[in-house]
DNA sequence: CTCTGTGCAAACACTTTGCAGCTAA
DNA sequence: TTAGCTGCAAAGTGTTTGCACAGAG
């Protein structure tokens, strides 16, 4: 826990740079506001919302506006720098299907469709886990685009 | 369309007839509105949202209000006569986490949990999905309760 | 200099809560 | 009868959009 990077790979520093040059390549202009949501994002370890976020980088960037972080997020995620926790930010969605089924669903259109593959069934919780939290559902689950969608040219 | 069920186990009334004993047996009374929002979820197959399901069921029960038809759809959810989506409900949960990893989610605090599971890392997707949809994310995704929220009674 | 990004504010969409009258048991 | 359910209304929360000014390239 205080070690600070055990990825191997790249300490703070390099991930800026990463990124600054990630926006770059996507033509985004590096700006002192994606680089403070970027640096907030990539330290919390909690699955931030844009709220939460929010109020850590006032600390860094006091009159910095919730919405810039949100449209920041919101970029990040486009360009491949952050992912959006799967499912969340869609409204409650229902399935009277009781039987054991994995979902797929289109980023797009939001569709999602039943997907049964007896091999996903039963997927066991793997122990770690298992001791740690109290699991009442497992599933495999699919994101992408929908036949439909991959028709039409994205955005 | 035409034919009434294929389902091989039980037809309509029987599911009904057992959604209404699930319900007595959960302390709950059988009404007109529970029955057609029970009736109308499990006839969709596209895992509508509370308000899909209200415009639908408007047809049926002209008066019944937006509001019976959420609460209703949370009560099923609670009772178990229908599911909620993984992860849908929730606002938009970020992620700067790029390495592939799972997620564990609290249903009662909300929080999410990364979980590094390296057995899950490379699930390959169904020759029967891949074919039909465009797969950007293939994850295993746990939901039940935290360690922290297992201590605390439920409700 | 130019064009994107930011901050502010308003509009929206979804969800939740409280309460009075209604109804299943 | 009576506890629980429904319908209505209001408030709360999160998200999206439009626009004028500011700042990166």
């Amino acid at each position: 826990m205080s070690n600070p990077d055990k990825s191997g790979s790249a300490n703070r520093s390099d991930k800026t740079a990463d990124f600054e040059t990630l926006c770059r390549k996507a033509g985004l202009k590096v700006t002192p506001q994606r680089l403070a949501v970027h640096k907030a994002l990539i330290e919390s370890k909690d699955h931030p919302s844009a709220d939460m976020l929010y109020r850590r980088i006032k600390n860094v960037i006091p009159n910095i506006s919730f919405d810039t972080v949100n449209r920041t997020l919101l970029t990040l995620a486009e360009i491949g720098a952050a992912l959006v926790v799967e499912g969340t930010g869609d409204v409650k969605r229902f399935d009277g299907t009781l039987r054991k089924h994995q979902h797929f669903r289109c980023v797009k259109c939001k569709r999602i469709f039943d997907i049964d593959h007896t091999d996903f069934d039963d997927i066991p919780v793997p122990r770690e886990i298992g001791t740690k939290f109290t699991v009442t559902r497992t599933t495999v689950y699919f994101e992408g685009f929908c036949d439909a969608c991959m028709m039409v040219p994205h955005k």
